[in-house]
DNA sequence: TTGACATGAAACTGTATGGTTTCCTATAAA
DNA sequence: TTTATAGGAAACCATACAGTTTCATGTCAA
């Protein structure tokens, strides 16, 4: 999974909204649609970029696909960003690191 | 400044290579395109849009115009994406809260 | 005060992106 | 075994975006 794919796919408003959908749980294209005002291929476009970030998967139950949030795939970005954070709160980023050689 | 002009500023693989280098300092517009086999007027727009994000602010000495890394900006993103850390991690996610109410 | 240098700005180009409409396929249910 | 429903796919469109070339502006130094 090339991490640029990760940053393309949350920079779109709408794709970011529907993650926030997904994190109450799966739900299916028709679902995700209705939350919309935008045709059903333009949310299943977003989907797919989602889907290529690896933020989200998909299974087939009966003639529904259902998206499910992938939340790990998002450490690439908390990662990136936590080298920044050293900068502005280095207090939080040495905890975190603790936290991490904790977890090891 | 609108959360989408960051996500919007941090999309693009070569404005993120630019935050890094400006990690370890200010750098002039010439300075900066040296390190890219880029146009300078290329190197210029994807500073505007960084600025437009508010991840850089620019300051004028002499003929040259310095931009410096300002990390603050990204805690829009890092607050995103730890909303969905608690997917993945509730330990960290624990432990932020506490520190950021330590912070208070 | 002229020349060199650092940058800004405008005009232009090709491609990516977000959206549409239209049509096709597959599954569930009557 | 039709019919309605869920989704996939292709073709198309307008705009945004990343890049270029060219020219203008401002400042330092000789």
């Amino acid at each position: 999974m090339q991490e640029q794919l990760v940053f393309r796919a949350i920079s779109d408003p709408t794709r970011r909204s529907i993650m926030a959908m997904l994190a109450s749980g799966e739900r299916s294209l028709n679902d995700i649609t209705a939350h919309y005002e935008m045709t059903r291929p333009a949310v299943a476009k977003h989907l797919k970029i989602l889907e290529q970030g690896g933020l989200i998967s998909v299974r087939a139950q009966g003639r529904e696909r259902l998206h499910r949030l992938q939340p790990d795939a998002l450490k690439t970005v908390a990662d990136w960003v936590n080298f920044f954070s050293q900068f502005w709160d280095e207090k939080l980023e040495n905890l975190k690191q603790a936290v991490e050689l904790d977890n090891e």
